[in-house]
DNA sequence: CAAACTATGGCAACCGGTTGTCATGGTTCG
DNA sequence: CGAACCATGACAACCGGTTGCCATAGTTTG
């Protein structure tokens, strides 16, 4: 137990450490540790015996800083505390551990400049980083990509490797969805300016709207938080329309949350039709129809994705772009349109 | 712009680059960035400007390496998909940046292994710990507490800095809340062996609970997820009691769930009390009445004493425990004692 | 048996900063 | 006017690894 050598004060151990114990130089542990055929089978097992013995743990800084490689990778998301993210982190930080890496997680506030920043910083102290729903212009976006390996998450900028999640078809689901249910006064309820999920989604369902002859008119911005969701109910009502495909599921939750205050019946009223299915959506009140998507494993091809770019071994083929498919899921808060 | 200097690729500027720019030593540079007073003002001066210029970022890796000093500290949380944590990671992640340090974040998987695993890798790349809800055994954590700083959140190991969330004391209220509306015949549907949280309420519920000359059984373990509610819910009718005191949210709305399937209403027939007022306590059906406490500023002050620690400049009395106050917030989940 | 080759381990430079120590030159003071 | 002192900047070692290059010795080949 107690170790009789020189060095093992009660700190950590280095390569020195037990390049002294094995009597060797600390570049052949080096070696004997990270390319094992570099080095005598026996001297390597004498040295990753000694490794165990003085319970060495490589130090990542310098790891790094030598090597160039750090062996983390960055997420980028605007709001951590928006559900939406948490398993799309989830997806993330386990696809880079399985990989070996770290997961370096900041939430940017919702704000470019914070993102901006950030990438900046995480050049050094990431090999790679992932975007989910980017704040920054194209420009910014391609810029970045260019100086390091860089994953978008629902943002599509041509030359920049992406995971789309394909919400503007899901989003034609539910507007035949309505329809179905005898709608023709529907309401988009818009999310942030700056993103272009909702940009996407206006688009796809305007269009769809003109194809299929109904109503559809875009109303907001609004945040993409839950209090939000009130101004947004407030403004359907008013609207006159008696179906709203929000552009999230909190803001969808907080119209839940309104329109009850206000008397108003969902679905009886209003159906209300949200996106994301986050957690809560199926246990509001009344559990919301929305469109649902494997958030997961967008994080996983996101991590995918970077990682085959960083280390473009064998396979050759890496995409990028991929596109998850999105289906609506039909709850309580839509049903038929009032007879009025 | 185009820069005539002979440096300047396109790879990121390094103070040996200022240093040369400026005509000066790489060590004059560093100091006159990390050191302002020790370089007379002139250079000082001429040398930011020169680093304006090149765009320079310090490399944090090498910062760490030759200081010792990360900029990091980890934060280790049980789950990252539990919406309890959300709001905790967001106080330490906004306390953390203000003081300019980097959150690391890791999901341990509610397994010890990861988590001792975790703490071991952190050693060397973060310069202290905040371990929410932690599953290592009291001997363990006091030995990584003195290996480095570390505080834990809703772990009470004596020596070691915590910031406690005072759930027993409200556990207390929840009962007596049960007890006016008529319930004798209560349950306490428990968390993990493993959680410290959970045995203490236990132990203070059932303290209460026989000075108030009431029964409350205790049930389970179960697992803190909302899949876990269904068989809580069984559970608790099974036994009879027409009042739960559950773990946490997510298991309260999990019973919600089931006991809807099951056409048990709540709280006619059924009345639950959850614990940590999570995003979607308030919205779920019916409301979640449930024990709130300040989570993010928990997370806060978390970070605030281990910075303390770390900088043991002027204050001198960083305390070392901190309790959060906790309430009961009464919402529909709650109702007088059916008659029968 | 000499030449050519291979396996193995050491040396030393390097990654990008930090920091202790020292030399220089200008000030201040007795 | 010389001694003591201070401000300032350079030098170099160091943090803990990685990696290119070389020397050595053993093996294979012609």
């Amino acid at each position: 137990m107690a170790t009789t050598q020189p060095a093992a004060a009660d700190r950590p151990a280095t390569i020195h450490d037990i390049a002294a114990l094995c009597g060797v130089a600390a570049s052949t542990v080096s070696r004997a540790l990270s390319t094992p055929d570099r080095v005598n089978i026996r001297t390597r097992q004498r040295i990753q015996a000694a490794a165990a013995q003085l319970h060495y743990i490589p130090n990542s800084q310098a790891k790094a800083l030598s090597s160039g490689r750090t062996g983390a990778v960055g997420v980028l998301v605007p709001d951590i505390t928006n559900p939406f993210y948490f398993d799309l982190i989830r997806g993330t930080q386990l696809q880079l551990k399985a990989a070996g890496y770290t997961q370096l997680l900041v939430d940017t506030e919702e704000s470019d400049e914070v993102e901006a920043s950030t990438v900046e910083q995480l050049r050094k102290s990431a090999d790679g980083i992932i975007v989910a729903a980017s704040r920054l212009s194209d420009d910014a976006l391609l810029a970045a990509a260019a100086k390091m390996p860089l994953v978008t998450i629902n943002r599509d900028v041509p030359g920049v490797p992406a995971v789309l999640i394909d919400t503007p078809s899901a989003t034609s689901q539910a507007l035949d969805h309505l329809i179905s249910l005898g709608h023709t006064r529907i309401a988009y309820m818009a999310g942030p300016l700056t993103s272009q999920s909702s940009t996407r989604r206006w688009t796809t369902l305007s269009g769809a709207a003109e194809e299929r002859g109904v109503e559809v008119r875009r109303l907001g911005p609004f945040a993409p938080k839950k209090q939000s969701g009130a101004a947004a109910a407030d403004a359907a009502v008013h609207s006159g329309v008696t179906a709203c495909i929000a552009f999230n599921d909190l803001i969808a939750i907080g119209m839940l949350q309104r329109l009850r205050e206000r008397g108003i019946r969902v679905p009886e009223d209003m159906s209300i039709v949200g996106c994301d299915d986050i957690f809560g959506a199926d246990f509001c009140n009344p559990p919301l129809t929305t469109m649902a998507s494997p958030i997961e494993q967008a994080g996983r091809v996101a991590v995918s994705m970077l990682l085959a770019r960083l280390n473009p071994l064998a396979g050759g083929g890496a995409r990028n772009r991929s596109v998850m498919p999105t289906h609506l899921t039909v709850r309580g808060s839509t049903g038929p349109a009032p007879l009025v």
